[in-house]
DNA sequence: TAAATGTGGAGTAGATATGTCCACATTTAC
DNA sequence: GTAAATGTGGACATATCTACTCCACATTTA
């Protein structure tokens, strides 16, 4: 019972183009720098949010990604469907009847009141509940392999 | 972000047991054909469960197991850590300093949450709470792959 | 002594998560 | 107009995990 890497790489990357100035945008390796993940896959991460929505990206010299939304208009909710699809618990909590066992299946109300709890809470946390306190401060910062820091935007 | 069904089948077998008259106990066979769960894999998990302290087994012939604790006093967090071992949702969170971030993770308050609700719902969830309503009816029956029913300890 | 049980651990097939690579389209700077 | 900088798309590779199988063996009882 694990929470992804790519749910984990997307919120970090949607947080920091959230504390960009508004207006601006950030690429790839920008990013990844940051956020301490390999551009090949960072890149992948990117796609899923642009078709999900939640970020616009420009092509070309200068182009780069930037928030469709305010930080408070997205929720980790919609960030984990877009990632993993619908939240899902158990594999036999399914629509498609994959389940051996009957109504009485006395698991399953611990499995709604889970799904429920962890639903609620990503529900009701949005980016701009995980932006550092303190106002547009610097912008978060990662050690890197080498022991150094990373700057975004290097 | 899903439950493993190694879990979901220790929990099962556990009701199973918590079902049956105080003192009698199951085979491998009688629970892997009420659960509708392979044999060879279900001794796995109750390996995991005997050595985890929640169940007891008796070798040779007549032989099976049987829980060592009340129903009331086996938690969900108990067979999960049994199963699994520590709750955790995210790698980054383990404390063997594999994150690359500093304190000021904005992430870790979330995880944090989240962890705080799963785990409250597991410690407070026990086996009793998982019968049947309705006292000591017959042992809970499953569909088989043929579409009939599959009685335990048939 | 034979049959019925659980034990231990190696092995396997498939799925999933993670990460890499490259050819390509688009945009901008010069 | 051309070159460089970007994101896109998808195939590919790798690692890890899950679910499951199998078999030799120890123990107990009829």
């Amino acid at each position: 019972m694990q929470l992804s890497k790519s749910f984990d790489y997307a919120i970090r990357s949607l947080v920091h183009l959230a504390m960009l100035p508004p207006g601006k945008g950030a690429d790839l390796r920008a990013i990844s720098i940051s956020q301490n993940v390999p551009v090949s896959y960072l890149a992948k991460v990117m796609r899923h949010l642009v078709r999900g929505g939640v970020v616009s990206s420009t092509l070309g010299r200068d182009g780069g990604y930037s928030l469709r939304k305010a930080p408070d208009q997205v929720t980790l909710l919609q960030v984990y469907e877009i990632m993993e699809g619908e939240l899902r618990l158990v594999e036999c909590m399914q629509s498609d009847g994959s389940c051996a066992f009957f109504n009485g299946c006395t698991q399953a109300t611990v499995w709604v009141r889970l799904r429920a709890a962890v639903e609620g809470i990503f529900r009701e946390t949005t980016l701009a509940d995980l932006l550092p306190k303190g106002g547009n401060g610097p912008v978060q910062t990662a050690i890197n392999k080498e022991g150094g820091y990373a700057r975004a935007g290097a």
